[in-house]
RNA sequence: GGAGGGAUGGCUGAGUGGUCGAAAGCGCACGACUCGAAAUCGUGUUAACCCUCACGGGUUACGAGGGUUCGAAUCCCUCUCCCUCCGCCA
């Protein structure tokens, strides 16, 4: 949520922004007209209760002189007034509420260094990572290898569950947690600290965080507590120190989380989203920062890095995508996304989502840290370090050999009693 | 699940119907002392919102919501969370 003085001081920022996103102005005009009439009300309110308060001072005073008259004069006073305030009230509380949820809908403002673009076609690279393996024989998708060697069970899953669940048998699953500790040592290893956080949070938590429209699409809600399960551990992370005033000694706070998500996946999905390449359960690591204003940049950078260090080190071949104007979502000010090369599949596709969200989220979490001038607003950053599921897709594929087994990346190795390849599950 | 206790500013914590936005301490900011620092002393320091070019002024907020009252941090109701004890359980 953007702060509702760039509304009325900075108006000119927030339609130029739209403009690029190719968006109507007509939300921000809308916001600030409610914000407005919602001022004129609230000053007028303030102006009732302040005579409201001052007639009340007389109240004792007239009781104590035993003055009866006058205290009822004023008894009387004051309960006219009570009402015009109540009237006044109750119609700048649904200004106001008007004013923000369509402000909660109003997208963050983007970074200069985002490429202009209609939609994904308007992506530019940014770097190439890694080596494109050439394969002496036609490398196959990683759902018929996976289907081959017995390492996933989708149709016992989708019975016990429904589509797009599964089960991780084997080798497989091994890979999977030798994937997880080996992240968590990564960037614990670079001074971030370990958190494992609740998988379900409450409506008014998850609002700070995340685009109002996935609650329909996105998240599962559980009754009867009526939580929403995570998509990612960026949100609780992110939401961790809502309504909080942060000592600036903590900051940046750097985390990397570790958990499950949980994802609908609403609506239909192509030919390419076979075998465990969206589903609606898979673990992810993921790192978290929350920093000063002035830091956010430079750390933004600092995720991207430490991505492409992880990534490279596990071998494997990929692109850094900076994401454009069209194809940013609600929340990020900046976004790069990390494709890996899937050579049965013959694409680039998404496996890390790495963004600076600014104050956008702290805005509407009211998170904020202490300066000398007062208390500002944090800006929050995140980014995958690995989805496991996406990077055991992009390791089958890449890793493939002649007689479908795959080769275990060499860092993940130690984490498998030094195994070298992926061994078939035998049922 | 049962019984009891609690939630106050950045933090700890006093305050049980009006002069309380709220004692005190810590922390923080500025100043003095010092070559510099520590210690010490002094001053200041809740937040959000509104009006004002500014000086300044106003409103609201003591977990959340509702109620009693002319008036609520203080009394009543509901909810949330925390603590103690009992029961159950990974």
């Amino acid at each position: 949520m953007l702060d509702i003085n760039m509304f009325r001081e900075h108006a000119d920022i927030i339609r130029a922004d739209h403009d690029k996103r190719g968006l109507p102005h007509d939300q921000i005009e809308e916001v600030i007209r409610l914000d407005d009439n919602w001022k004129k009300t609230r000053y007028d309110a303030d102006q009732l209760r302040r005579r409201r308060n001052e007639a009340a001072r007389g109240i004792a005073e007239a009781k104590k002189a035993g003055n009866n008259d006058e205290m009822q004069r004023i008894l009387t006073e004051v309960a006219s007034l009570g009402e015009q305030i109540d009237a006044l009230g109750v119609e700048a509380n649904d200004m106001e509420n008007a004013r923000d949820s369509l402000r909660m809908k109003v997208p963050n403002i983007l970074h200069e260094s985002v490429p202009m673009g209609g939609n994904e076609d308007g992506n530019t690279l940014h770097s190439k990572h890694g080596i494109k393996k050439e394969y002496s024989f036609e490398p196959k998708t990683h759902n018929i290898l996976v289907d081959q060697n017995n390492w996933v069970d989708l149709p016992r899953a989708a019975k016990i569950a429904g589509s797009r669940f599964y089960f991780l048998k084997g080798d497989l699953a091994r890979m999977e947690l030798a994937l997880q500790q080996y992240a968590v040592d990564f960037l614990t290893g670079r001074g971030y600290t370990f958190v494992q956080p609740p998988v379900m949070m409450n409506r008014t938590a998850y609002e700070g965080v995340t685009d109002l429209g996935d609650f329909e699409t996105v998240m599962y809600n559980v009754q009867p507590e009526g939580f929403y399960t995570i998509a990612t551990s960026e949100h609780p992370l992110t939401a961790m120190f809502m309504d909080e005033v942060m000592e600036p000694s903590m900051l940046p706070l750097k985390m990397v989380g570790i958990s499950p998500c949980f994802r609908r996946e609403v609506g239909a999905h192509g030919q390419s989203d076979k075998g465990i390449w969206r589903v609606h359960q898979f673990t992810k690591i993921e790192q978290i920062i929350i920093s000063k204003p002035e830091d956010s940049w430079n750390l933004h950078e600092e995720l991207l890095t430490n991505c492409v260090e992880l990534w490279d080190s596990l071998n494997l071949h990929y692109e850094v995508v900076n994401i454009c104007t069209g194809d940013m979502g609600t929340v990020a000010s900046k976004k790069y996304d990390l494709e890996a090369w899937l050579p049965g599949v013959g694409a680039y596709k998404e496996v890390v989502s790495c963004s600076n969200c600014t104050d956008y989220q702290a805005n509407r979490l009211k998170m904020r840290y202490r300066t000398s001038e007062g208390n500002e607003s944090v800006h929050t950053l995140n980014s995958t370090a690995v989805a496991t599921s996406r990077a055991l897709v992009a390791i089958i594929e890449q890793n493939q050999t002649e007689d479908g087994k795959v080769e275990i990346p060499k860092v993940l190795q130690p984490y498998m009693q030094n195994q070298k390849i992926l061994e078939s599950c035998n049922w």
